[in-house]
DNA sequence: GCGACAG
DNA sequence: ATCTTGTCGC
């Protein structure tokens, strides 16, 4: 029943709206994880009949070495639309695919997008959480709801986005003078405990190594 | 009404 | 996301 794909926006919205209540904000989830893995999808050219060409990876890594201790990957197609707002129901299918067939299960997992910083607090790194049970949060590039300021110029130092009057994630920046990342809650896991992941897990670039390295594959097999 | 809008 | 090499700057 929870694992339904929409065919339609009316209904993706739905769907949101009914698996929203099962988020666990808390946490406090993996205090010292041994492992994490990082999620990334990537496209490929539109075909004549409307779907695109997707790939999903997996990348687990050991947060002690940061090199990777397994991987998973999945090719498939999609018909939904990119929508801000809906963006899971793109990529999403295939990243459970993947997930299936990895035969290890990683303290925390690293979604490329929002988690609770999302207009109805329902982003990518939530609804994987919801669907996976494992603790979430997502790792995006970009801003989507929410302002923050005063962000400090080095590396570690951080300042709360807020959407309103509600805090909905943090601006971590991972790189001194870089433009920072932003965290959010996926699921059963904490703000706090999330962001100190993610800075431990990106020592030398701006993005963490499980979300690099993530990318690198679904490409890789993009093409293969 | 207009523009903005994770990947 | 994707189309894409070299190049400007610290």
């Amino acid at each position: 029943m929870p694992h339904a794909w929409p065919d339609d926006e009316a209904e993706a919205l739905r769907i949101q709206d009914a698996l929203r209540p099962l988020v666990d904000t808390v946490g406090p989830g993996p205090r010292a994880p041994r492992t994490v893995a990082g999620v990334d999808v990537a496209y490929g050219a539109d075909r004549p009949d409307g779907s695109t060409p997707v790939a999903a990876a997996v990348v687990v890594l050991d947060t002690v070495t940061l090199r990777p201790v397994a991987t998973a990957t999945a090719v498939g197609s999609t018909t939904f639309p990119y929508r801000p707002g809906l963006f899971a129901f793109r990529e999403l299918p295939t990243v459970i695919t993947a997930l299936r067939s990895l035969h290890h299960t990683p303290d925390l997992l690293l979604c490329d997008g929002q988690g609770l910083a999302h207009p109805r607090r329902f982003g990518l790194a939530c609804h994987l959480g919801v669907l996976t049970g494992l603790p979430t949060a997502g790792v995006a590039k970009n801003a989507f709801v929410g302002t923050f300021s005063g962000l400090g110029t080095e590396r570690g130092e951080w300042a709360p986005l807020l959407d309103g009057t509600e805090v909905v994630g943090r601006a971590l920046r991972t790189r001194s003078g870089v433009k920072p990342v932003f965290v959010s809650v996926g699921h059963a896991i904490d703000l706090a405990t999330a962001s100190r992941h993610v800075l431990a897990l990106a020592p030398g670039y701006r993005l963490p190594e499980t979300t690099r390295l993530a990318d690198r594959l679904c490409r890789q097999v993009l093409r293969g």
